[in-house]
DNA sequence: CATGAATGAGCTTTCATTCAT
DNA sequence: AATGAATGAAAGCTCATTCAT
């Protein structure tokens, strides 16, 4: 599943040849890791020739940028097409929880490419890996944010009133999570999209509107 | 901070010159990764020539390694040293958490090494890096556990009980928010461990708490 | 002599360009030793940069592997095609004999990357040269044991027959006199190919004849 | 058989330490080569600490040029030993060639050094290795010519008298016979030096023989 | 007498990148 | 539109050799 076929097919118009190198670029990065992959590697894969990928996409890092946006945009998307404002804020989450594990689940070479070579400090795109993570991060800080208008009660207001640097820390909390339970079910295996929503709606949403209500745990 | 001090002092001790390379590595593996590491680097950051490297801990391989293992040892420690057994269930995450996020701030570098280098998926070690995060897992797991035995009133048992998997998954879900967690505060600043686990417990512990009592979310 | 022209030419077709290294190859080999060449040396006596040594043939162990079996190609076909299975067994020795001699004396390189290096034993080719001189050896045998078979009378035979370890021997024997002498006939300079061939049948042939006619020398 | 003991006991004298790690250097070099083999090994076997080695021997080269010297001296006396000058020189050529097959039998890490590693051309000891090999071929030589001498009647001398250039020839190549057959029998195993000595007589002394009578075989 | 500590120099190998066609 | 040919630069690793004790 998602292996690039190689079909050595001539001539292709350059939109289609980008994609084609795009694909096999993510599953080498996806599965080796920005420096362990090979420009070899990811154009034999592609089905073309070396000098051919660096005419389109000029670089390695240039390359891998691409692969981080158009993975990030994909992911992206297929949580916000989830998310339909109209519905209640838990309801918001499960669906964009849920789009977010059954697309991972389903390209796991592009989510390998946005989790884990995310980590690449030195490398010269860390700035464009750090943009992603914050979008996605900005993202989920407005959904929180919303929920805690939207599900407390004014009167409750003034005291629940969550502090911004802590909505920031609590969406930083759930993308973790949420990721590392991505990570957990696709290694796993069997483990449904809707399973692990529901899994982490129990495990941070009750907290969340607890939070939200103004209850707070604290040591003694 | 934490940076290695590299006075190119001569003929020491094996087992000092050894902890100097170690530092070295673990902070030059920390901030670049495995991969863009290079043996070279981490011999001029420790002081030494390359062959000392070699002749003390054999290959790049070996080193990581090494690194691995040590900071992995030495958070599991942290951690451990912080949970006293008599300790309420919630007392107890909270002060693990507490010194999870305190340890981790404190040796950024080695937090880096097990966290994001964690993901080097084709190269050799990979299975020394699952085990350790397999150990931390099941640490955590067995704590959640402990919880649910504990604290949930014998009447309530038979529904609230949470299946195996569940636990694991809860596991893994609260080890990646306190990861990346700790990521963000680091990155951020003036955010203190305990504030991190003040956050996570808050975020996280009520919706434990609810879920052994047996309440759940489910969409609608 | 034999020197190859280190003209730098550019762009030639891939098989000559394969050639060209390994004249290169087998000239340092055979100056130097297996593990005395230096592929940087290969490299610029091919007129070529080392990363283009390494693309077509690979590595070191295989680039010498090629030339070991390229010039054993080559030394086998001279002296078979010299060999007119028409012949008596003793026009045979000598015309195998004095194209063995012609060859190594017109191949010193060659020869020497046979010979020589043929030696290493803890290399991971040692195999591959092992079999090597197998096959030569082999090869005499053959030949001593048809001459064995044809230069003798019937009624000679039950004394005379050879065991066949003493043939294996003898050609063990035969192969090394004829390379020491080829050496010496190289280094000296100013014997002839048959000259050469000539001493070696006077010394060899009449001990093999009378060998075959059941004669034997032994102590006192 | 040879395994040099490793038994590491301080404060020998310097004379007993030296022949140690001669001992273990020419097991190294004999089953290595001379480039393959390391110092360290070389220490590690003889159970001394490196710098030792070099107090003692002063570098790798000089090292094994003593090796070549030593291994060369045992060769030539335990063949010297064994020519007894009253015998015929028939005897005494077997004499000396039992003589040299029992030595490298029992010494094969020696022999390897003299023989195998006798082709490190690039090498800076060259001219030793070279030097030996004359001196054992000299030796070979005056046998020769001392048979000649000594065994063809007066009236045939004129026409059978050997060429200076055609003794040193065949010396040459009963050298070389000698060697490939000590090779061949020690691999093979099971061949005793008696029998490699008569197998080698029975090859080439009827020839030489034949040769000192004046007798030639010639193509046609 | 003997050694633990240390290194400069070199080796094989790989890789991102570019020409010339 | 596409590629076979080619390389500069750097990485991991090893080794003969030397101090300082």
């Amino acid at each position: 599943m998602g292996a690039v076929k190689s079909v050595r097919a001539k001539r292709m118009p350059r939109a289609v040849r980008e994609q084609q190198m795009m694909d096999a670029a993510v599953q080498t990065f996806g599965q080796r890791g920005y420096r362990a992959a090979s420009m070899d590697e990811i154009a034999e894969l592609a089905g073309v020739s070396k000098p051919l990928v660096y005419l389109y996409l000029n670089s390695k890092e240039e390359l891998f940028t691409a692969c981080i946006r158009r993975e990030a945009k994909a992911l992206t998307e297929a949580v916000q097409a989830a998310v339909e404002p109209g519905l209640s804020a838990d309801r918001q989450m499960w669906a964009g929880l849920e789009a977010f594990f059954r697309h991972t689940a389903e390209n796991p070479d592009g989510w390998s490419v946005l989790h884990h070579q995310a980590c690449t400090h030195g490398e010269p795109f860390a700035a464009e890996v750090a943009k992603m993570r914050e979008e996605i991060a900005a993202f989920v800080t407005g959904l929180i944010a919303a929920a805690a208008r939207q599900g407390v009660p004014p009167a409750a207001h003034r005291d629940a009133e969550l502090a911004e640097r802590d909505v920031a820390g609590l969406a930083q909390a759930l993308v973790g999570a949420a990721e590392s339970l991505a990570a957990w079910a696709n290694e796993t295996g069997g483990v449904s999209a809707k399973e692990s929503a529901g899994l982490l709606m129990n495990f941070a949403w009750t907290g969340l509107d607890r939070l939200m209500r103004g209850e707070r745990w604290s040591p003694q």
